[in-house]
DNA sequence: GATGAATGAGCTTTCATTCAT
DNA sequence: GATGAATGAAAGCTCATTCAT
């Protein structure tokens, strides 16, 4: 196993400086390709059966060329994740300028896919997020993150609550965000499409109720 | 990376015949001791960094010893995560005949602890129930499994709902008792407590709605 | 570079808890095996460029055996070094126990060519010693250790001597002997045979200077 | 291990045409600072854990130029020792031409402390002597020239002495000169300093014995 | 049944060296 | 001449599993 296998270590992406950075133009296309190809591979196969050798020769480049840039599993890893987080705080970003003007009902039905969505186009994301879900200490996690984006939308659409009425509710709101993931994900439930609508419904009365708290 | 890895080989508990039954009290003695192990090292360092080494002399057994009741890393896994859902099974039994006289509240908390204190007490499961995600094909998982121990519960409340209805509502129900196992776990939330209450009271609507439904 | 590597690292044997002892007759023999094989590959290529591989290669063993006893490369280096010093050691002691009885020119002739004589039976020993030449914190050197066999040598025939002045004289007599094995080893000197015949002359005349010293 | 590592292939300096001669300024500077570099890496790590990378690194260089300028790991270490071994050449010739008009005393007091003074300026000496010790055939190894260098400072103030005999004591002379080196790098010896003048005294014994002889 | 030795595929990582720009 | 990307053999080490005693 690992050193830098999630749970017999608390270390995690301690020793991670950052990858080497391309610069050359060159470079610029292999780090691309070798994050895409750790996407793939990640997704397969999970970050702990995921190997480096796999992820090179996914991106067609040798081993070396791989470590080039990214020294150890973990800083590949952590580099992958780090995009997809930051596509995500985008998607957070437009949703809340997007919010005041939108329907409950459709605020509802956005928050409640973006989670799906992007796992269906990122399918690693997930994989990464569990493996790196406890922060370093001094860190700020992932989840962490995540939720600060959430509470930020909340804030656009209910800016009566107060800072820490809308930090608890952002955090029930990531997990329905979650559940839909899970849901969506399970193919062992019968009427998934029911199961959604019902968690969609759950958040539009959470939301509506958070809205409506104080008027 | 092992080939037991669960998502490096498609095998999983496929070849996982039942790990063989000790036949005399000194038999049952090293299963429950070498289960127990197995279930603090899986804690510990989660499945795949766990060793079947580690298990054996956490055990105070013999590498030897330990294959002989269970001859793969996949079948202790899975005796263990049988084992757990059966006493989760047990747990929901219980709750299904205590069901009918409880308050909804009541209900509404009960629900939202069981997997958070079962998870305190047995902390291997969440990372053998995650490993273990995926039925086979033509099994049913654990997932499903509880998820129908939750369906029953519901039954027992609100009989007048019509199946598909209920194994719709079980799996919302699911996934809020999974949502509050997150929030207890995460360190980085500041009034976790808070977060809890909250999520209580989201379980004691989506019950009180259930039951409410057709009356 | 492995982090064994004795200058890149202040640590070396620092991890290394004990090697596991075999508890059968056949790990016995493994064990034997693989320290000859690891005592001529040592010899051959020097520690850095001696590898594991070749090491249990040339015990014929499999890698995993090789790991089974000696789970580091320090590990075995180590254990090598230390059968070496036990039975330097055991070579000064029968010389203390000789050495009252002996002629000095006798004493000055077996000094000399004690490490000489040692370093061609088993040619490894240079190699490691020099590895690991510094002792961790709080650990006594091979160096250090020797230097005492020495000095009590020394005082089993100048008993008068104070230790403070035995000690001193101690490290001068390890440094002829070490001397003797440098010049026996470069085939670059033309007339070895004299210069180890000088060098003996020198251990000579320091030593009767030393037993004569207050008489 | 690397293919250039000393012991594991007998090539050695076998390859090692020159170093390529820069032809402008700049690139003297360029060598240079890449020796001095080289020099402070073999210092800090030993040869075989020195890396060409780091050593391009310290001296602000990229890993092509570097190669530029030394073809092979061990052409740099060869052009760095054999600059340590011209400056010791140096040293030995000012020593021979003072050497007649010294005492005795003052003389093996220089003589004892020339390689512990050199050591000190240049700490990757040693290594690379270490590493290099042994000379390609044909070829005339360090330890030999400088041997010759010390013969030619015994001439200088023995000169009644035959070359064989002036071979032979420069050789005992080299030795107590590497013990010196020894005993003044050794931190496990408590009182190094009377150890040194121990040394000191017996140089200035043999070597009066040497001036002696036959007068 | 218990024990511990044996196995070897496979993993992450390193680094001297080469090459295209 | 400088730069940094590319390469891949090879190293140390792990661990599920098998087998002889």
């Amino acid at each position: 196993m690992s050193m830098a296998s999630q749970k017999s270590t608390g270390t995690l992406r301690a020793e991670s400086g950052q990858a080497k950075a391309p610069r050359r133009a060159r470079g610029h296309a292999r780090v691309a390709s070798l994050l895409e190809a750790a996407g793939t591979e990640f997704a397969d196969k999970g970050y702990d059966a995921a190997t480096m050798t796999a992820i090179a020769a996914r991106a067609g480049a040798s081993i070396g060329s791989l470590y080039q840039f990214f020294p150890t599993k973990d800083q590949i890893a952590g580099a992958l994740l780090e995009s997809y987080v930051n596509m995500l705080a985008e998607t957070f970003h437009k949703l809340r300028e997007a919010a005041p003007s939108l329907d409950v009902s459709l605020l509802a039905s956005r928050l409640t896919r973006t989670f799906v969505k992007f796992r269906a186009t990122h399918p690693a994301f997930a994989a990464l997020a569990e493996t790196y879900s406890d922060a370093l200490p001094g860190t700020i996690s992932i989840r962490e993150r995540l939720r600060g984006e959430i509470a930020s939308v909340l804030a656009a659409v209910a800016p009566q609550l107060e800072p820490a009425e809308i930090a608890v509710r952002a955090a029930v709101i990531q997990q329905i965000m979650k559940a839909a993931v899970a849901i969506n994900g399970d193919t062992s439930i019968a009427s998934r499409k029911a199961v959604m609508d019902e968690l969609e419904g759950l958040m539009r009365l959470y939301l509506d109720e958070a809205i409506a708290v104080t008027r």
